[in-house]
DNA sequence: CGCACATAGTACGCGCGACGATATAGCGGG
DNA sequence: CCCGCTATATCGTCGCGCGTACTATGTGCG
């Protein structure tokens, strides 16, 4: 989407905006602190779409500006953040209406069990 | 957001475009088909926020440019839309992948019990 | 020694798409 | 008769997702 020169042509099977950054970019500071290159490579690992850094850091810098994430001490090259407080309560409760919408999702489907 | 001309102060606790109004269209079709004012009510419902007309129109139009969803014949004033094939398979595909990055957060998080 | 590659972050521009606002129009109630 | 509800369409704006290119340093290799 959007992204580059190119015309960005998407398959037929894609919701568009579907990568919600901001989203797995709390999930992987909710394990530990990490440097912007350690969460791209950590979401890359545990997210089916690969994240560049225009991504990355661009929304790392809305989520420090709304309080969600905090930077730490420079160390060496990286730039670490952390969750806050109002970061881990604004995942939880984005994880907790997600979770509600998928077993909506799921009943309605047929796909879940029961 | 963006919308409108305000300048959408956006409240701290929250992620960004969030609302994801195709999935939310899809999980609202894969009930039954409905027609555009049904899957808002719909919507608003079982989500959290609601979603506007504006919002909503121009969603269902690319979902029916990627061939998601499919209109059924006018019906009095209304013009219903059911998912297609492809639409239940990729909501279905997102579901699963919501679900897992929901039980990945949780655990970081220490949400989950267990 | 120079080249490729991984690490780490910055800079930038394009355009998709979310959203509020607004227009249109039929219909039932007070 | 106008108001509010149903129902859909369209416009303007701007946030932001995303690819791409670039800087900079450390490491292994032939």
């Amino acid at each position: 989407m959007g992204g580059g020169v190119l015309g960005t042509d998407r398959s037929t099977s894609d919701l568009g905006r579907f990568a919600e950054p901001a989203l797995l970019i709390l999930v992987s500071l909710a394990d530990a602190p990490k440097h912007g290159y350690a969460i791209m490579t950590d979401v890359n690992a545990f997210a089916a779409s690969a994240m560049g850094p225009g991504t990355l850091y661009a929304a790392l810098a809305r989520l420090e500006r709304r309080g969600l994430i905090e930077p730490m001490g420079p160390e060496d090259r990286r730039r670490p953040y952390r969750l806050t407080a109002a970061g881990s309560e604004a995942l939880s409760t984005h994880l907790a209406e997600m979770r509600r919408l998928v077993r909506v999702g799921r009943t309605r489907l047929g796909t879940a069990d029961g």
